[in-house]
DNA sequence: CTAGTTGCAAAGAGTTTGCATGGCG
DNA sequence: CGCCATGCAAACTCTTTGCAACTAG
């Protein structure tokens, strides 16, 4: 797939990658591309190429929160891949995990409930330095 | 809203209570109505219906994994503190962990992370049946 | 009776697809 | 030049809505 290079396909790589931080519409896209002059892809083909893009693990697709349309937006990660994250509703602070701690939960839940979670899922809840101070 | 009690609205909630520990669609729930004979409301109407039982908060409204269609199901938030959730991705379903399970992950990640897990998250991940369409 | 409900069909919204044309290599 | 890619429009899927017919109270 995508053997010739093409302009609209140019175009829509170098949108994706200056907005990578946000995740868009096939419409919020090809506006803004039509917007930027020039040759602009069809929202047809913006489909097409971003599907391969999707497929190819380049962008990853989401639903927004209607639940009516799908968001897109350039994958990039880096690291922590290995752990789970957990968010503390207090201080906002991100932790990581311990990496063997995450395997074992992971591990237990698939075999004991037959549920894959989601290793990019964050769990939320209070850190200990904000449980100490709730109850001093 | 609802002043009359019709028989199309009697079948949807007997339906809607019989079946109160699955999500589904709207499509699924007329089909299965109508399977079970007698007087089915049609698609539009239950699409209506629902749509009050929702603002009344009878019946919650969720977006399934693939992100084309809404889920639909009674609300119970008896007997759902004691357990934590998954949701999965790919069909939308609420998973109900099991409670020992529950109760062994909040202590494990309380006693080696020092982080006491908000009891109303949802896990996110792959439930056993989606996983297994996906490697048959 | 009379106003709320229903069913059908058509309209919407977002996404996918068929097909003739255009352009990369 | 041979194919792949594109654009347009039509098809699709799920949901919403308009309207005449129906029915609960």
């Amino acid at each position: 797939m995508a053997k010739y290079n093409t302009v609209q396909r140019d175009r829509l790589l170098d949108f994706l990658y200056e907005n990578k931080s946000k995740a868009m519409t096939v419409a919020e896209i090809t506006a803004s591309i039509k917007q930027s002059g020039g040759k602009c892809p069809a929202e047809s083909t913006v489909y097409r190429l971003i599907k391969e893009l999707v497929a190819e693990g380049v962008v990853k697709r989401t639903v927004n929160g209607i639940g009516r349309e799908f968001l897109y937006q350039l994958v990039d990660d880096e690291g922590c891949k290995e752990h789970l994250h957990m968010k503390c509703k207090e201080c906002g602070r991100m932790l990581h995990m311990d990496k063997e701690m995450s395997e074992k939960l992971i591990n237990t839940l698939s075999e004991h409930e037959g549920f894959c979670i989601d290793r990019k899922m964050v769990l939320t809840g209070v850190c200990s330095d904000c449980a100490k101070e709730q109850q001093p």
